[in-house]
DNA sequence: TTGATTTGGTACCGATCGGTAACATATAGG
DNA sequence: CCTATATGTTACCGATCGGTACCAAATCAA
């Protein structure tokens, strides 16, 4: 099947984009199998082969499945900090419209008909060993979007910031469990509302 | 090592309790292994070892791991409508009340230092494949269990008893998952209170 | 006591798991 | 052009996965 329409621009074929590197091709197959089909239902055969690659190749920059998983989930924390970023980038001091967007981009994850919940939180369930690698980067990730969201809260102005953020947070980390369980038509597709109303009770 | 102190009452010589048949003690040893370390991460050879028996036993009473697994979350869910009618039998007609003991005794469950969270919540991220016999069992429970609370906001004539409700559902789902990922010193340590504030911001 | 049913034990099946050795090929830098 | 270095390929390792065949021992009902 020979595309009608190339991707890249015009000159692609005088200077066609080169592949990514076989590092970032295992890490994006990896994210995506991980995610959608669980850290434990996947092969390292499996990531090798979406990455258009083998796993020798994996293992030449993995020192085994473990530590793909951590650098799975980092990357994933990292891309988090920038969101935040973004929303005060968007809205500079204005931290009651901080809120807010925090609210509606948290709703429309928990409610992403194709999403899984946070692969972070997922993780921390799927890997019950106390030691693994990846349990230090998930609590630090954890620690980090609450505090984060305390301090907004705080700079909003709003009562009792530390206990609001604590029950945004597990509003947010108990939806995105939920259209795991229930699915459609359940709790969390009135996350939004739900969220201002409790941002509403500890108005001044 | 020959116990000094029988766990039986005297007669136990005489009639020994039997111990219980193969297909409990499956149970029983799956219970157990599934929650501590993840259904995925515990193969049926271990099950069966651990409740004293052999893999054949296993496989003459249950006709898979899957359905194994899926029976290890009806007896669950099954305990939860017992608690359920407990509080209701402790409380009658007091629903305030009831609703008291329901977050305390949840308090308990998401903060509890050897738990691991919602065992169906779990299986929910675990499991990914959509037709996995224990997906209805799972769907079904949590959806009872949010009604049953809906209900029970109703009854204590709380304002928007349904909000209210999901707000504290995904509040526990919440705490549980969190207890997981953040362990001690979470927000989970606070759900109780959040939880009294929640129901405090629907008073009439 | 007899006869049927339920267990236990062991060995096995094909498939897959995470991980590695060895060697051929491609690519890039000097 | 030559030489490192990175990648691809294939085959393999021991272990474990879920699941089964087969037979002996125990149990239980009649």
């Amino acid at each position: 099947m020979t595309p009608r329409f190339s991707p890249q621009p015009a000159q692609a074929d005088l200077t066609p984009v080169p592949p990514p590197p076989p590092r970032e091709r295992i890490l994006a197959a990896a994210s995506d199998l991980f995610y959608r089909q669980g850290i434990r239902a996947v092969g390292v055969d499996a990531i090798a082969e979406a990455a258009g690659t083998n796993k020798m190749t994996l293992y030449r920059h993995f020192e085994s499945k473990d530590s793909l998983v951590a650098e799975y989930l980092r990357r994933l924390s990292g891309k988090s900090q920038v969101f935040w970023s973004e929303i005060e980038r968007e809205f500079p001091g204005l931290y009651r419209k901080q809120l807010e967007a925090w609210l509606e981009a948290a709703g429309r994850d928990a409610n992403d008909p194709q999403g899984r919940g946070c692969a972070l939180a997922n993780a921390a369930v799927e890997l019950a060993e106390k030691d693994h690698p990846a349990r230090r980067v998930i609590e630090e990730h954890k620690r980090a979007q609450r505090d984060r969201l305390a301090k907004l809260c705080a700079d909003a102005g709003l009562k009792q910031p530390e206990m609001l953020a604590d029950e945004l947070f597990l509003l947010l980390e108990g939806a995105r469990v939920c259209s795991q369980s229930i699915g459609t038509d359940s709790p969390c597709c009135n996350f939004v509302r739900m969220g201002q109303a409790i941002v509403a009770s500890h108005e001044k």
